[in-house]
DNA sequence: TATAACGTGTAGTATAAGCTATAATTGTTG
DNA sequence: CAACAATTATAGCTTATACTACACGTTATA
């Protein structure tokens, strides 16, 4: 495969990328504001994303129309057993991009912050290499 | 600062990031066929980033209006100043991401790909991190 | 130099993601 | 139980990013 045909499909693999991320955000606060409150509202939802409520509602819609939510008008919203289960996945992953950036140095708020985007465009390979160095002796 | 603040914080820094992102890759990409081929032609970044060129045209006027590249219409694209001092931080943030990532056992393929998004949402701190990491001793 | 090939621009469309403002519903409380 | 506060929904707008189809310039070559 030449050179430029693979930058082209690596940026390509970026923007989808971006379309999944959304959704995994979505799915992994539901996930958490149930688990920890009971129930997931559209309004905790927006405030824990710093959005409008109204932009949450859209996007629970397109949530719903891809099966990853079901919501009842006026009422919260649940996740759908697909729903949950990429929930499951995205905390786990989430959990070990923090985990080693904190094992490489990086403080908890930084760490956090960054791992808020990059769990997104980690594959399983890299990720397996995080778990690795979480689980090696410490660094430095 | 309360939990749901930090991570509402977080997701907003997210978000800035996907609207710089764009124009990172533009301008590293732009920089890099002008530094090997001697110019950046519309056709070319359309082919590298594997999207349609009407979508490079617009893009890249969004760029000239934010001051970042220079084109004049049938002409090539340049990089301002701006552009250019973007493309180089872009460059060596970009390189230190793919090493960090083959140091700790990533292959090159999966390194470039995973690269391509993670390069956006790494700070100073975890960058200093990679970079302290990649000169360290062998791993493993 | 005429024309074909290539590159660039424009028009028009779609979707996602965001916003404000306003309406409708629900739930709480006086 | 009526009124009010909180929540949810809708309408209407904006911008960014993509696409296809078509028009226009430039460049190369026959
Ligand atoms: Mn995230
Ligand atoms: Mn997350
Ligand atoms: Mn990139
Ligand atoms: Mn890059």
């Amino acid at each position: 495969m030449p050179d430029a045909d693979r930058q082209a499909a690596n940026f390509q693999r970026v923007r989808e990328a971006h379309q999944t991320e959304l959704a995994e955000d979505y799915v992994e606060l539901i996930a958490d504001l149930i688990d920890s409150t009971g129930e997931a509202r559209a309004t905790d939802v927006a405030r824990r994303l710093g959005v409008a409520h109204p932009t949450v509602v859209k996007a629970i819609g397109r949530l719903q129309r891809d099966g990853l939510v079901e919501s009842l008008p006026y009422r919260s919203i649940f996740l759908t057993e697909t729903g949950r289960a990429m929930a499951e996945r995205c905390k786990r992953r989430h959990e070990i991009v923090v985990g080693f950036l904190r094992k490489i140095g990086v403080d908890e708020e930084t760490a956090e912050r960054d791992a808020e985007g990059i769990e997104h465009h980690v594959s399983e390979m890299t990720l397996a290499a995080f778990e690795r160095l979480i689980r090696s002796k410490p660094l430095g």
